[in-house]
DNA sequence: TTTAAAACATGACAATTATCACATTAAGAA
DNA sequence: TTCTTAATGTGATAATTGTCATGTTTTAAA
């Protein structure tokens, strides 16, 4: 795969498929591409971002900690989003955390890159603007989703979520983007205990197997049925 | 105060600040003064929407109804907001409904009256950009809260923000945006029973009084205290 | 490979919160 | 006003979820 951007295919993907040839190359002289290993940190919540970070490979967990320690996952985002745009847009400092959960590829794009021309190409900033539109419809939906669906149900919700969104193993069926049980349970909001203990029923239920951290859905509907049940 | 949108106050606290005068005389000619009164709905989830909404007075609650039947509080909208300018700026339907709080007064400002000439100043979008994504903040911290916050903890922080937000009645004390219990269950996701009863838990150690829906905050330290514990 | 540390798993229990039932009070319509 | 309905408030109870303790397995480093 490219790495110019003029010929990346990522950026179908984000605002900066509206660049023209001549932005694109003067991104390119600046860009720089970064590789980040899984567990390793993008940037930290309270950071001063000098970029944003387009993602070529690989997921990473936007996340918060707590007062009480553990931190709450807000998004998850993978190939073609771009992290770090909400900070640069407000000038403000980071508000998430952003930690690869596997190994990544990201493309940083200094803000300079940006600020001159590209700030002020109509086009990119309407781009940017219906994708925060749609962040914050997603976002929405979450607030709704967390305080009126049970941890069972956003459990089933999050397994469904990561089969559509990142899809199984060929071979064997898991589910391709692995989290660890802590990770689950940030990104539904409960404590690990509580997500496991869930897992173990799912599991003596039949409706998902395990190995290791892998998990694999086995009856879909019935996954499909709780997230519906009230 | 005056209604032609070029001597209009409101505009201040939102993007419409930045247009020049043509711009203005123009809205002003399209713009319709709408009176609403509490508890109407000005839109409702799922709506086509033809325009947005600038709030000249009063407030708003934008909600969802869930699959049981109640309804989860995402925003409460006041003064100088703009409802409905995700749905527009995504051409979708609306995500929530907005249902007045108390008797208001809006300017319905119709699509057609920006999407012209205004939708591509560039300033304005800008603007628009800035104030989404200022949103997306408050809504991803709200996740965070949703998901750590005990029910007591942020029904002190509902009371803190409403005294913050909205401020309190000179002669009483009380707060001055005044919500039913159900609303206020609303806002924080919780059971109006269960609302309810913390509220009495407040009273009987004195850092709240009620009369009637009235809430009359005594001891605003404590209550900060609250929000902090973990 | 061995070993230490981290992650996973489960039980026991406590705390929080929802639900149902039913008063009481307030609000609005006839 | 009177009456009807809706909102508020409280008790009892059950369900959900969190916390702590502890054992097991996995992982990664020495």
């Amino acid at each position: 795969m490219s790495t110019k951007c003029e010929n990346c295919v990522i950026r179908q993907y984000n605002a900066l498929r509206v660049l023209n040839a001549e932005d694109l190359a003067e991104i390119n002289t600046i860009k720089e591409l970064q590789s980040i290993s899984k567990g390793e940190m993008i940037f930290k919540e309270g950071q001063r971002l000098s970029g944003i970070y387009c993602v070529r490979n690989g997921a990473t967990k936007l996340s918060k900690i707590t007062a009480s320690g553990r931190d709450q996952i807000v998004k998850i985002a993978s190939k073609g989003e771009i992290l770090g745009q909400r900070s640069i847009v407000c000038d403000e400092n980071a508000n998430l955390s952003a930690t690869a959960l596997n190994d990544m590829e990201v493309c940083y794009i200094p803000k300079s890159a940006i600020k001159n021309r590209i700030a002020n190409n109509p086009l990119f900033v309407k781009e940017l603007l219906i994708t925060m539109a749609t962040e914050l419809k997603i976002a929405d939906d979450m607030i709704v989703n967390l305080s009126e669906k049970t941890v069972k149900q956003r459990l089933a919700q999050s397994l469904l979520y990561l089969k559509k969104q990142f899809g199984e193993d060929p071979a064997t069926g898991d589910l391709t983007l692995v989290l660890s049980r802590e990770d689950l349970a940030a990104a539904i909001g409960t404590a690990t205990e509580s997500c496991i203990r869930l897992l173990s029923d799912f599991k003596k239920k039949g409706y998902i197997t395990t190995q290791g951290k892998n998990i694999k859905i086995i009856q879909l509907d019935a996954l499909e049925e709780l997230t519906k049940d009230f």
